[in-house]
DNA sequence: TGAAAGCGTAACCAGTAGGTTACGCTTCTG
DNA sequence: CAGAAGCGTAACCTACTGGTTACGCTTTCA
């Protein structure tokens, strides 16, 4: 439990996990959307592997991550007794703040995914070749081989 | 986000937050069933306090906590797009592991609610008299005056 | 009105977190 | 088969965390 809070409070690594919520990346592929070096990444990603958020699987030269939810899973089932109504002892001010308990999650879930859209780094401004603007310096490298996976983002 | 999620984090904080669900309680009364200094209590409620979990108010020589459940909702509210079926990308073995939802929740409520009645310390044995065992050494304190809401824990 | 209760802050210390650069290992590729 | 690609680890540094003791301030009580 530690653990995935701890995961958790960190942006950069809260940014990974939504950006895995769409689909398994490769180690470098995260490390190209964010503006700190690679070896930084490479230990958040660390973190999460060890917190169960995240697990990962070798495809030759390159390490894919994907997302594994039971953790947050977890956390979710501690935090639900905090919502009022759930089994009464004193509480009533808590009903006002819980807004609507787990109701107008799902429109939540939009408007936070929208936001993202715009700036999927967190810190500083390294990125690469993110998903809006001109082709830039696309040619930042070779692209000689196999572009599959990378440019779908 | 990063503070209450970095307030969760802490075993101390979390098992606060547990005991102000039932009903707020003095500095005093919250230090006395953890093992650790009572200014590193002070310390730990005031990362609760900054992070928004929880509100202060002066009664006397004596300052109530109260709980806050907002900023868990917000947590909360952050958690949901990561359960299957949620507006769906490539989601699928998420489906698996997120163990019914929000379902169930109900059920995990009365576990966890009954676990805690055993043990409320978290580190250590400085605790003064919990619960369960012999009227020990209850007058380790004079208790002249005004006890009524202290010993309902 | 002086002593004790109740709390927070200050100063200090050890351990951890997160960043950086340098490096080593494995796997593709030309 | 040599070199580049892709990743992780090591070593190092700074900043923050969580604990402790010492202390100061306000409120209550005898």
């Amino acid at each position: 439990m530690d653990e995935v809070a701890g995961a958790i409070a960190d942006p950069v690594r809260r940014e990974i996990l939504v950006m895995l919520r769409e689909r398994r990346m490769s180690a470098g592929q995260i490390a190209d959307r964010f503006a700190i070096s690679r070896p930084a990444v490479s230990r958040h990603l660390r973190v999460l592997r060890e917190s169960g958020l995240v697990h990962d699987e070798l495809a030759g030269r390159r390490r894919f991550y994907r997302l594994d939810p039971e953790p947050l899973a977890r956390l979710m089932r501690w935090l639900a007794p905090f919502a009022p109504s759930t089994a009464g002892g004193p509480p009533d001010e808590r009903a006002a703040a819980w807004s609507g308990r787990f109701d107008a999650l799902e429109t939540e879930v939009y408007r936070t995914r929208r936001e993202r859209r715009s700036e999927p780094a967190a810190t500083g401004e390294r990125r690469r070749a993110a998903a809006g603007g001109e082709p830039a310096t696309t040619h930042d490298r070779p692209a000689t081989t196999h572009d599959r996976e990378e440019r779908s983002a």
